[in-house]
DNA sequence: TTGCGTGTGAAGATCCTGTGACCGGGCCGC
DNA sequence: GCGGCCCGGTCACAGGATCTTCACACGCAA
């Protein structure tokens, strides 16, 4: 299974609700110059699938909004006799970031200071990076839980519109009727270029493993074709691998799939994949 | 509305603006044995104005529930064997709580599963009641940031007005006669285009998690629409999304059997090109 | 051609939601 | 203090909508 798949099967529980979510990758940005550290650190993060950035030094909050980062982590060692301020207008700029102090030893006065002007925890150095990841984890999760519900953006291929936050799909402004299942179904497969096996969709939206000899999957597929077909003649969407699984790509019918005209068809709005997590 | 009608909005999103605007007391309950450590921290506690609650053991959730509390205090040696166990259910029940546990030494691995099972913070027995303050504001500071930005004014969508000043909505001048959660639900719905999951709607007004199989949510929307319909018998305002829960969209009734002609009838609503889909 | 994987239609089984009735607790007036 | 009312919350039932399963037809590969 892919990384990304795993990352989504990662707390369904009761189905594909709220699977969306947690499909990017988390963006952090670590301020700091100890190599070692730094090492440990991205080995970890890496084989978590984030996506971490190291500065060696201060860099500007609108630099900071840019990276649309979920979590910054700082040594405030690095920033010198400035570090107060920086963080205070780290935190008054990104209220949406999690800010986590993690720095040499300090005093309780140093700690009480840090926190009240904004951070989110605070970290002594040495530590160990599944302790500071943790730390990090449960600030992102904080934040994430009371921000307002991602808009999920809307996704236009081939003559359909997929609207996530409407659980629906439309065609030229016609709604397909899609079940929930049929509509987690159809942007699962949406979402991905490649050919997906009957478990791998299974897993997904079911939120559990697939019984040898299952075929709800076929069944779904042909009732999504019927609906698609119904609203969207000219064109197949779902196409089936023998033997294998199925992929997704509007293709116009008729004569022979043109590549280069499908390739645009699909220039939808594709690029919510990375949908930014904060940036007020 | 009741006194009591206030008090049941505590830790919710839409309602917790009034709180906090209100300058609320933050209610606190700390699970310790130490009679020090606990006259240091209500000494502290008391200056700031915060409501502390001692507890020598473990409470049920239920009882948590109750308490309506912004921050929980754990130190998990009171709390013997099942104390992980018991942090689990703390923190899957009631997600917008913040927890944080204050213990005696402990190893990195401990630390990293308190973390991993939800605890916001861990902090180190002994510890200056100063940081420990400081650190669950921090927790609460991130649980609440995003409630803060609430607006409270008044919208008029179809042929009724909500009004949260008041608690109430009306129609041609008439109040609905909502309860308290009843209008909290029709605000919560009224604000968002998108299908909202019964668990969803039910976290954010009830303030923690949704026990499975509770049919709550339901039984509001009936006495919901039946209001509605009472005082809008023209229109529809609140659709069913079979599997998934329900969404807010002014809609008219009785024509909508033709949905190409529709498609333009549409015109009290504020959103959506499309068309409705599974109106209950 | 055989063997297996896939498309299709339909019939239950299952799940989900609407609904009315009911219960307990808090509040108010008496 | 007492009784009634209002409100939030639970329960069980009924009707639908949806899902699963099954049998069979069809197509692909060897």
């Amino acid at each position: 299974m892919s990384p990304e798949a795993r990352d989504v099967l990662a707390g369904n529980a009761a189905g594909a609700a709220n699977q969306q979510r947690a499909n990017h990758r988390l963006r952090l940005a670590v301020i700091d110059r100890d190599p070692g550290f730094m090492q440990v650190l991205s080995n970890r993060l890496d084989a978590l699938g984030w996506d971490l950035r190291g500065l060696s030094s201060a860099v500007t909050v609108d630099a900071l909004v840019a990276m649309r980062l979920n979590a910054l982590v700082i040594d405030l060692a690095v920033l010198g006799p400035g570090s107060w301020e920086y963080l205070e207008r780290v935190c008054g700029r990104l209220p949406g970031l999690a800010v986590i102090v993690c720095t040499g030893p300090s005093s309780v006065a140093q700690r009480v200071r840090g926190l009240r002007l904004g951070a989110d925890a605070w970290m002594t150095k040495p530590c160990h990076a599944e302790e500071l990841i943790c730390v990090i984890e449960a600030a992102i999760r904080r934040h994430r839980r009371n921000e307002m519900p991602q808009i999920e953006e809307s996704t236009s291929v081939g003559q359909i519109t997929i609207r996530p936050d409407l659980y629906q799909a439309y065609a030229g402004g016609a709604s397909l009727e899609l079940t929930a299942r049929e509509f987690e179904i159809l942007h699962l497969l949406s979402q991905s270029d490649r050919v997906l096996r009957r478990e791998e969709i299974y897993e997904r939206v079911w939120g559990y493993a697939m019984a040898h000899g299952d075929r709800s999957v076929d069944v779904f597929v042909r009732k999504l074709r019927q609906k698609l077909r119904a609203a969207s003649p000219e064109w197949n969407y779902i196409h089936t691998h023998f033997g294998v699984g199925y992929r997704f790509a509007p293709e116009r019918d008729g004569g022979e799939a043109t590549p280069d005209a499908t390739e645009d068809a699909r220039s939808g709005a594709r690029e919510s994949e990375f949908a930014p997590a904060l940036v007020g």
